[in-house]
DNA sequence: TGAAAATGACTGACCAGTCAGTTATTAGTT
DNA sequence: AACTAATAACTGACTGGTCAGTCATTTTCA
């Protein structure tokens, strides 16, 4: 099937050693669409071209495969986002933006969205999935974020704003977004276009969602 | 679904009647601490004071009790809403504040809060769920916001922006303020306090975050 | 007494995880 | 090159346990 394996080093046995990979990628369209419950490890072999004993040689349980899953995918997005956060300096506003399209853009590749789905669906069934998530993405990204909201403010380019309670105004509603897509199926014509939806949410954020004064009438309060 | 059993009065034989008030409350506390698909058909039975038979006499399946459920907690609280939201004239920003204020109060409950977390773990694995959702809540909800926010601009309350979007910018946050709680135990020192999110948040909402141009800040509400 | 209400043992289906056995690959020997 | 261990990689039937849903029987009460 796979001679790719086999031209690896010198020590090669049969066609091990891609194999993790391989049934993760498997693991994973499967859970997408069928969610972990009821996705049967017979058939996450299967889709790797392996058979259910095949599968438990690399990994200890099907939790585990849950656990390397989420790891794989989703470390490499917390680390270009943390890099953006502690690289800048100067207004907030610039990297906020930067960072929400970035955000954006990478969960617009459905094996990145399937992640935060995942998570959410499985999190309450196997603590040491959330557990994980939290080490490893949360406490690294909500810190970061709070610093730069906190420098803002600090520097004259933000209101005075609890910083903490802050970050659920600038991520909740892309979350909601592809929530409402993904679980109800209410979506803008055509697609998630998520490009119109940080557009959007960047100048209520920013800028709120009041008229300025001036403008028309702002009779009774 | 369960509909001839509860409704008639004058044929009441040994003591139905309350029983699937009974076991949906029975049905709504296990689900809560363990899931859906973790709580046994037989373990809501007892709860109630049942047999699992029993439970078959007023629910078809297990998946009716989760159906009868969300319907029974969802509904009142959407029905306010939209009240609130049809019954108002005016500013809409007071109205959005009544709306976020009761919903921030009514999550609070911890048998309320249950049921977003219940619909959005199983909306997947339940299609008919996640439909009976959409059609009974959402199709009306969302309208309503979005004519609300419609008017706000047409008056000059609000800037212009997309109101199918900006409804995820106002109720994004809460959800992820719950979520972030529920699934990870990240929350404000000593409990949600969902009133000093939602008091932060509208002030983002309709202030914005960026300070005003003119050097000083300038506190809102 | 008779029928509605309730019971719980039972059935059938499902599936994670195991393990005795099979097949492919390599190293060693001639 | 051919033949032979030795062993790594893989297989899939099987086990043990779980549970939704059924139904023949029993209990309750008008």
């Amino acid at each position: 099937m796979n001679k790719t394996v086999a031209e690896r080093g010198p020590k090669f046995r049969r066609r091990a050693e891609a194999r993790p990979d391989e049934v993760l990628d498997a693991a994973l369209e499967l859970f997408i669409d069928k969610g972990f419950a009821a996705t049967r490890v017979e058939d996450i072999a299967r889709r790797a071209g392996l058979s259910k004993g095949t599968v438990y040689l690399y990994f200890p349980s099907k939790e585990a495969l849950l656990e390397g899953l989420v790891r794989r995918a989703i470390l490499p997005i917390a680390d270009s986002a943390l890099t953006a956060l502690h690289d800048y300096e100067g207004d907030p506003r610039i990297v906020l933006n930067m960072v929400l399209t970035m955000l954006a853009g990478r969960i617009s590749d459905p094996k990145v969205m399937a992640m935060p789905k995942l998570i959410f669906r499985e999190a309450m069934g196997f603590p040491g999935l959330a557990e994980m998530y939290r080490r490893e993405v949360l406490d690294r990204v909500i810190p970061a974020v709070e610093g730069l909201i906190r420098r803002g403010i600090e520097q004259g380019y933000l209101r005075p704003v609890d910083p903490s309670l802050t970050i659920r105004s600038i991520i909740g509603p892309l979350m909601l977004h592809v929530a409402m897509a993904e679980l109800f199926g209410i979506m803008p014509e055509g697609g998630l276009h998520m490009d119109k939806l940080v557009e959007n949410h960047l100048s209520i954020l920013f800028d709120g969602l009041s008229a300025p004064p001036s403008a028309k009438q702002w009779s009774s309060s």
